[in-house]
Parts: structure tokens; C-alpha cells; sequence
RNA sequence: GGGACUAUAGCUCAGCUGGUUAGAGUGCUACGUUGACAUCGUAGAGGUCGAUGGUUCGAUUCCAUUUAGUCCCACCA
């Protein structure tokens, strides 16, 4: 084995043999059982990055945990076609040979698109590889194969059937530069600074005027009324006179609604139905006209008169500057405020009237919140169901429909003779009811969040009735950021519900966000963004997936930076040399196995210990609380087995006999691998590297069983071995305060307390704690000359006469004597304490005598060994 | 306007259902090429667990209030 692990020369040989053994596909098999996660999508424009990292290393963790606990395990891989996303990356690369999409036909445009699907759309799954991904491959899905549109158009007619679906002319969200509508959660708010406009608008009948603010101004050509709350007096005398509108001379009325807040602004509302949520639920309310003043490329109108083809922003300059000019711009506010803007590409939308598709959500979300509220479906962090809950009892219908060409065209067809509309699962050729071929499919493709629902029973072969579909379905775990509760998860549940009549998945475990040193989101603009295949390449994708997982909280945020690749890269190679020791021990044989019989303190210790983290880290694991079970195997391996169970068993290795050099061996041998298998979801290349070194075959860890907790592993003489470790630490701890060279070898004198025996132990001491010999006495000593130390086995002696600085040495033993008090006061106070001893438990009370008996003797040892100095 | 989260060592963060002297990584100090590892070892310094009040025998942990920060949702033009 070289000295230090590399990463580099063995990652890709071990993902390609574990692909070609086929240890990631699974039959489905009653026998057994299931284990499913599917994986959430990433879009086929993606590139890695650490969100993906993280994300997809947690399934990977749980995928390979239950693989070697036994289950039928399938990890279920796939990319989404990410309609929106993926036509704004085409249009752009379009505008740099300067194509636009109107110089394309539909069909020129969609070959592009799955031009640019194979030639993108498999980078981001060779990228997933490099993590160590133990995606069953043979299974990979898209978005838009054939399985995945067949669900979406069963789900679409299902849904028409029922009424759920419906076509309607209602307000939504515009993405001028996408030109396409957006659903309510494909925007997003961004504060604005801008201005809050006062603008006069005369009354017809000559009695004065009234003034509105606005932050739009220029959607004052679409004003249809005025609207002030009735119960302000300011305006009471004004409701229903009207108003010239200025520029339009348009006669508008003055309304009422209790809707308007008296304080903000003037008090007065200039109402834009067509333009505005909230103007065109009071234009339903009032029965007030809408007039649309806007083209789908955001310039206005011929309805905007002079203004008509101007931008919206021109438009809004020239408005200001007109009504300026007329007299009749009031004040002009500074005003921050949020702007909607397209979670694509950054546009502020435009709120307007257009004829979409959309999905009742009302009977939907009903079982759908259900599911979570009688833990059918549980987050992981529990507080992320109050996300969910406060969204889905708010839901409002979801538009469905997208002005785009890539993504699954909606299949709906019109008969342009009778005007006969069709909802058709295969495409018709004529109309049902005239006959006519002359027939068109509508135009506009669904939003693309619509089939990554069904991802969780469309990959498995829905509506197909498959074995898969019976076996694996509902999946076991989702995992995914919480930035995507509503785009997914809450879409995938009552879709599921609905449609397969059952959850989806039981666990949505949620995590946070991958963030820069200071704690910035990554993003391309800020150009802080770190490419997890640089990582990879550099330090190893075991510890890229280490510095993800490990000291974070379930559902926080993380900060990102190199120290903690550094830290992770050193763990592997510290398991590495830990490694390489024990295979330089082991003479190229796989050991027999552990005799208990022959098993000392220090054995049995290590094993306790092992024993205790298998536990643990299981328990962890089955809790999803993988940061906790990885920092619990990280300081068994490093803290434990490194630096007290190798150190110890050379003494045996070196000095002891052919049989405790051989028990030494298997014990060494067995810890090992028990700890790289409990280490292996997490780093899965470096644990089979040395595995398969180990055991010099190529059989893998992977499908190798997790280890299990066994009582009988639990050894009381464990509990020896801490006071050994205690006696080596604190021999240490004063050899270091007395400056004693490393080289220069003592005698170590001990007298252990009545019931230590530590004679099977000397050896242990000398070695890790530099003595020249060990001595065991049978009673205290009393030579003044020598350092005495307290500790819970016994009085340690260590002849340092020549050494010792009297004052310093008294200083030390005074300060552990004022420390053992203030624990004997603190002990006496509580046990004083009726209370405590009546109420606390048992072995609370127990343990707390314990230490008091213990400090008073510990104390009285101290007393004398500050006579002895002070003679 | 509603809601969630965060506040613990110089820095980045763990800390499960309340129980001795609160942990890790990194940084810092001193020493060290001891037969796995300098991507290392040994020893050490460093924290009134944001503040106040409450519940409790006992609070970093539970509750309330409060301060500071982050984020999400929402129809204030």
C-alpha cells in the first residue's frame, strides 16, 4: 500500500467495477424488503454543483446503508427536461449564432432542443457518477421519454375528465422576456427601489379632483375606476361622480371597497383590472370593465393609444413626463417596494388577462395535507411541515400552461370547423364529433413542473400496472432542499395521492443550502460558486462527500470552504495508514477470527467501543441524522481505534507472544473492517480501496453486511482500560509541564486502589506514557523525591527529583487540591439538597455520591502529597 | 402583516428525549523525524452557551419576553 491514499488513481477504476458487477440494479424481490429513492431530477442545462453534491451524497448515504443492512434497494436516476429553463439557455445560445425563435419553425426548434439534450443532457449524470452515486443506471429516466409523457397526459385527461382541469381568461403572472405565463411560485419578489407617483385625476363634474399614488404609472391607460374605502371622510362625498382619466379622456367612477387602506398613500386607488391581482378581484366584485394594455413582449397595446409599442419602461418615462407636463403629476415619492420578477431569467413579470390552463387545486391539497398531518407523510426536520401547511392551506389554482415550445404539449385539440374541443391521451386525426381533419393541437406546452409530480410512480412504470410499480411503490425517502417544498414536494404528494392513491414517499428529508465562506449563496453572477468536480479532482470525492455531511444540522445551511476539504482529505488518509498498518501486520493473510478467550482489557475495550458505535451510528442512520452518525464513526476511528487501539496493541505486536501477536492481529483486523463498513455510505471509494486490499479479492464492500450490535460485545473489563488511559494521559500531561525530554525513560511507580488490578496493563504504560519500567507498589509511597500524581486507579509516582521545580510542583498540586474542592463543595451542596435526592433518579444521585467519595479521596491524597513537597 | 430559523471557543459549527468539569474541525502556544500516518503525534491555552424572567431538586437544552441577524409567505396601490 503507498503512504498516502490516492484518490485520484483509484475512484473511476472502482466506480467502473462496481457498475459492471451490477451491485446498484436490483430486481424486485418479496423476499426481501424494499428500499426506494427516487432521485430528484436535476435539469438536463445543469452543471453539478454543491447543492447537488449534498443532496445527492445523503441519498447515496441512506442507498448504500440499507443495501448493506439487506434491503431490495433502488436508487432511481433521472434528469427533467426543465422546459422553461432549458428553452431560456437554447434561446441564448440562439442570440449568439443571432438566431431568435421567431426565425425557427416549432419543429426546427425542438430539434435543437433534443440536439442539445444529447449533448448536455448526460453531462450532469456523469457528473452524479464522479460523486460515487449508486444509482441503479439501467433504471435512468427523463422527463419527456416516452413512459414519463404517456403519465402526463394520462394525468392531464384524468384530470379534465373530473373538472379539475379547466381552461379560463384570468389574471396571471407574464414573463415579457420568456413570453410565456408563470405559475405564482415562479415568481419571485425582489425589493425595488422606485418611486410612488401622485397623480391628479380631475372630476367630470368640475368640483375638484382627486389624487391616486401608484407605483406603476403607466398602467394608468388601462384604469378603469378610481376605488377609495368607504369610511373615509376625505372622499365620501366623492363616491360614485367620475373622474377624467388625463391622457385617455376616459370618464372612470370613484368606488368603494373596503379594500383600500386609508393611510397609504392618498387614500385613493387608481384601479387596473387588466393589470393587477388585487384591481381585478375588485373589477369582479364592482362589475368594472377591463382593458388590456399590454402585448405579450411587454410593449404596450393599440389600446394605449399615442403610447401604443412603447416598452412598459419607456412608456412609463414618457406617461410621467406627459402628465408633468399637463399638470397633473402631483409629487413624485422615493418608494422601495417588491417587484415580481421570473425565477428564470430576472424580467419583472406583468400581471395580466390571458387565456391559460389551469388545475383546481381545492380537492387536491384537501388529502394532501391530510397525509402530513396524520404523519402518513413526515418531514425530516419536523418544522418543515409548517411550510408546507401554510402553503397548501393558502393554494390557489395553478396554471399549467406555458407559451413554450420545449416540454410536454398540452394534448388538447380544437376542430376548426365545428370548434369542438378534444382531451385525448393519443393524438386524434379527426374530430369526434364533425369528423373534420381539420383539427390543431393547442399550442402551448405544460409548466414543467407538472411531470416532475408524477416522477415518483412515472418512473416506476406508470399507469403501466409493473412489478416495479407494485414492489417500490411508495418510495421510501425524498430528499431535497427546502427551497423546493412547493415547486415539488407538494406536487409530487397530491399527485400521488390522487393518482396512485397512496403517498408518494413516507420521509421528505429536507436539508439547507450549500453557502461560500462568508455565507453567500453560490451563484454564477457572484462567481463564488465552488465546482464540485474541481473538489473531486483535487481532494477526493470521499472528501468532497465528507465535508457536505458532516458537522451540519438537519435542515441548516452550511458554509463551504477549503479547510473542511482539507480536514475531510486528511480523515481518508488517516484511515488510510490505519490501514496500512494493519496490513503490514497481517503477513498477506486474512486473519483467523478473535479468540475472546484470549482477549485482554485492551481488547475488549476496543471491541465495547466498536460495539457502541455500531449502535449508535445505526440508530443515527435510521433517524436520518447522518451528520451525528458520521462524527460518531470519525472519532471511533480517529480517537479510538487510531489513537489508543493501535498504539496500545503494539506493545503486544512487538513484545508479546506468537498467540497474543496473532489474537492482536484479528482483533486489529476485524475493527477495521467493522469501522470501514460503518464508514462506507459515507466514503464509499476509499473504504473499498483498502477493503479489497485487505481482503485481496475484489469482492465488495458495498454489498458486504452492516455491522451489528451484539451484547454480548459489551465488556465490563472495558471500563479498566479508561483508568489505564487515564494514568497514561495524566503521566503525560506532567511530564509536558515539567519539561521532561521525550527520550529521558523513568521508572513508573504505581499503587493501585484497592479492586484495580493493573497488572496485565504495565506494559501498556511504559510504552504509551515513556516509561523505563513499571513498577505496581503495594501500598503509597512515601519518598519525597518523587512527582505524585492522583488519579482514579491509584497514586502514579515518577522519580523526577533532579527535575522537579518545588515551588512549580506545589503551585500544580495546591491548584488541583482548590479544584477538587470546589467539586466536593458542589457534590456536599447537592446531596445536601433534599430535593435532589428525594426527586432526581436513582443513578443520578448514585453517581453524584460516587464522585463525592471519590473527590474526598482524591483530596486526602493530594493533602499529603502537599506535605510531603512542603518537608 | 404572518411564520420559520439562527445566536455556544479567535473563526466555522456539533450537542438525541433537561443530569458530573459543554465538544469537534480550524487557528493559536510548547514539544516531537518513538518501527501506519508531518495530510502526523503529545501536551496546553481558549466559552458567565445573545439578554431578562419563569418552570424544575437541577436549564446551553423546556416556556415567556427581549435584542440582533437570516430566510420564507402575504393583495398594501
Amino acid at each position: 500500500m503507498e503512504k498516502t491514499y490516492n484518490s485520484k488513481e483509484c475512484e473511476q477504476r472502482i466506480y467502473k467495477n462496481w457498475v459492471e458487477k451490477g451491485y446498484f440494479h436490483e430486481e424486485p424481490d418479496k423476499s426481501r424488503e424494499p428500499f426506494c429513492i427516487v432521485i430528484p431530477p436535476p435539469n438536463i442545462t445543469g452543471q453539478l454543483h454543491m447543492g447537488h453534491a449534498l443532496d445527492n451524497t445523503m441519498q447515496d448515504i441512506l442507498i448504500r446503508f440499507k443495501r448493506m443492512q439487506g434491503f431490495c434497494t433502488l436508487w432511481l436516476p433521472g434528469t427533467d427536461h426543465a422546459s422553461i429553463a432549458t428553452e431560456v439557455k437554447i434561446l441564448e445560445q440562439l442570440a449568439k449564432e443571432g438566431i431568435t425563435k421567431d426565425d425557427l419553425t416549432r419543429e426546427e426548434f425542438l430539434d435543437k432542443a433534443w440536439e442539445w439534450y444529447k449533448l448536455y443532457g448526460g453531462r450532469i449524470v456523469e457528473q452524479l457518477k464522479r460523486l460515487g452515486s449508486s444509482c441503479d443506471w439501467q433504471r435512468e429516466r427523463f422527463t419527456m421519454d416516452e413512459g414519463c409523457s404517456k403519465a402526463v397526459r394520462e394525468v392531464f385527461v384524468k384530470l379534465y375528465d373530473k373538472g379539475l382541469i379547466y381552461q379560463g381568461d384570468r389574471i396571471i403572472n407574464w414573463c415579457p422576456d420568456c413570453r410565456t405565463a408563470l405559475s405564482d411560485a415562479e415568481v419571485e419578489y425582489e425589493e425595488k427601489a422606485s418611486h410612488l407617483w401622485h397623480l391628479e385625476y380631475p372630476l367630470t363634474d368640475g368640483s375638484g379632483y382627486i389624487v391616486v399614488a401608484t407605483t406603476r404609472p403607466e398602467t394608468m391607460l388601462g384604469d378603469t375606476a378610481v376605488a377609495v374605502n368607504p369610511e373615509d371622510d376625505r372622499y365620501k362625498g366623492m363616491v360614485g361622480k367620475t373622474v377624467m382619466l388625463p391622457l385617455m379622456d376616459r370618464e372612470i367612477p370613484i368606488i368603494a371597497d373596503s379594500y383600500v387602506e386609508m393611510e397609504f398613500g392618498t387614500g385613493a386607488v387608481k384601479i387596473t383590472p387588466a393589470h393587477d391581482p388585487n384591481d381585478y378581484l375588485m373589477a369582479e366584485r364592482h362589475d368594472i370593465a377591463t382593458i388590456n394594455i399590454m402585448n405579450e413582449d411587454g410593449t404596450l397595446n393599440s389600446n394605449a393609444g399615442k403610447y401604443a409599442k412603447l416598452p412598459a419602461a419607456e412608456a412609463r418615462r414618457k406617461i410621467v413626463e406627459d402628465l408633468k407636463a399637463i399638470d397633473k403629476l402631483v409629487k413624485t415619492e422615493d418608494y422601495t417596494h417588491k417587484v415580481g420578477t421570473c425565477y428564470r431569467c430576472s424580467t419583472t413579470v406583468e400581471p395580466l388577462i390571458s387565456k391559460q390552463w389551469f388545475v383546481n387545486m381545492q380537492p387536491l391539497a384537501e388529502p394532501a395535507i391530510k397525509a402530513v398531518e396524520d404523519s402518513d407523510v413526515e418531514f425530516v426536520p419536523e418544522r418543515f411541515s409548517k411550510i408546507y401547511f401554510n402553503w397548501m392551506n393558502n393554494i390557489k389554482d395553478w396554471c399549467i400552461s406555458r407559451q413554450l415550445w420545449w416540454g410536454h404539449r398540452i394534448p388538447v385539440w380544437y376542430c376548426n370547423d365545428c370548434g369542438h374541443i378534444m382531451v385525448k391521451k393519443d393524438d386524434p386525426s379527426t374530430c369526434d364529433k364533425c369528423s373534420s381533419k381539420n383539427i390543431r393541437q393547442d399550442e402551448d406546452v405544460l409548466d414543467t413542473w407538472f411531470s416532475s409530480a408524477l416522477w415518483p410512480f412515472s418512473t416506476l412504470g406508470w399507469p403501466e400496472d409493473t412489478a416495479e410499480l407494485e414492489y417500490f411503490y411508495p418510495t421510501n425517502v425524498l430528499v431535497t432542499g427546502y427551497d423546493i417544498i412547493f415547486f415539488w414536494v407538494a406536487r409530487m404528494i397530491f399527485s400521488g395521492l390522487e393518482h396512485m392513491g397512496e403517498k408518494p414517499f413516507s420521509h421528505v428529508l429536507i436539508h439547507g443550502l450549500v453557502r461560500d465562506a462568508q455565507g453567500r449563496k453560490m451563484s454564477k453572477s457572484l462567481g463564488n460558486g465552488i465546482d464540485p468536480i474541481d473538489v473531486i479532482e483535487e481532494f477526493g470525492a470521499d472528501a468532497l462527500r465528507f465535508s457536505v455531511t458532516s458537522n451540519s444540522a438537519p435542515g441548516n445551511d452550511m458554509r463551504f470552504n477549503e479547510s473542511k476539504i482539507e480536514a475531510a482529505r486528511n480523515f481518508a488518509n488517516k484511515i488510510w495508514n490505519a490501514a496500512r498498518f494493519v496490513h503490514m501486520n497481517i503477513d498477506g493473510q486474512k486473519p483467523e477470527k478473535i479468540n475472546i478467550a484470549e482477549t485482554d482489557a485492551a481488547d475488549k475495550w476496543i471491541l465495547s467501543q466498536l460495539n457502541g458505535v455500531i449502535k449508535e451510528a445505526t440508530r443515527n442512520l435510521e433517524t436520518f441524522e447522518l451528520g451525528l452518525a458520521l462524527q460518531k464513526v470519525y472519532d471511533f476511528i480517529w480517537s479510538e481505534f487510531c489513537d489508543w487501539y493501535i498504539e496500545l496493541s503494539k506493545a503486544k505486536l512487538y513484545e508479546g507472544t506468537e498467540s497474543q501477536k496473532k489474537n492482536t492481529t484479528a482483533v486489529l483486523y476485524h475493527v477495521l473492517i467493522e469501522s470501514l463498513k460503518l464508514l462506507h455510505p459515507f466514503m464509499p471509494f476509499v473504504t473499498e480501496e483498502i477493503y479489497q486490499n485487505l481482503e485481496g479479492s475484489d469482492q465488495s464492500i458495498m454489498i458486504d453486511k452492516w455491522p451489528l450490535y451484539d451484547d454480548k460485545m459489551d465488556f465490563e473489563e472495558a471500563a479498566k482500560m479508561e483508568l489505564v488511559k487515564d494514568i497514561i494521559h495524566k503521566i503525560r500531561n506532567i511530564r509536558a509541564q515539567m519539561d521532561v525530554p521525550a527520550n529521558r525513560r523513568t521508572t513508573i511507580y504505581i499503587s493501585p486502589k484497592e479492586g484495580v488490578d493493573l497488572t496485565d496493563s504495565t506494559d501498556y504504560i511504559r510504552r504509551l506514557a515513556s516509561g523505563e519500567k513499571v513498577e505496581l507498589l503495594q501500598k503509597d509511597s512515601e519518598d519525597s523525591s518523587m512527582v505524585s500524581i492522583v488519579s482514579d486507579a491509584g497514586n502514579i509516582y515518577l522519580p523526577l527529583n533532579e527535575l522537579i521545580d518545588f515551588e512549580k510542583e506545589k503551585a500544580r498540586v495546591q491548584g488541583e487540591i482548590e479544584l477538587t474542592k470546589s467539586e466536593i463543595a458542589r457534590a456536599e451542596g447537592m446531596l445536601k439538597n433534599e430535593k435532589f435526592v428525594a426527586k432526581a433518579p436513582e443513578n443520578v444521585v448514585q453517581k453524584e455520591r460516587d464522585n463525592l467519595a471519590n473527590n474526598r479521596e482524591k483530596l486526602t491524597q493530594l493533602e499529603s502529597s502537599l506535605e510531603k513537597l512542603e518537608n
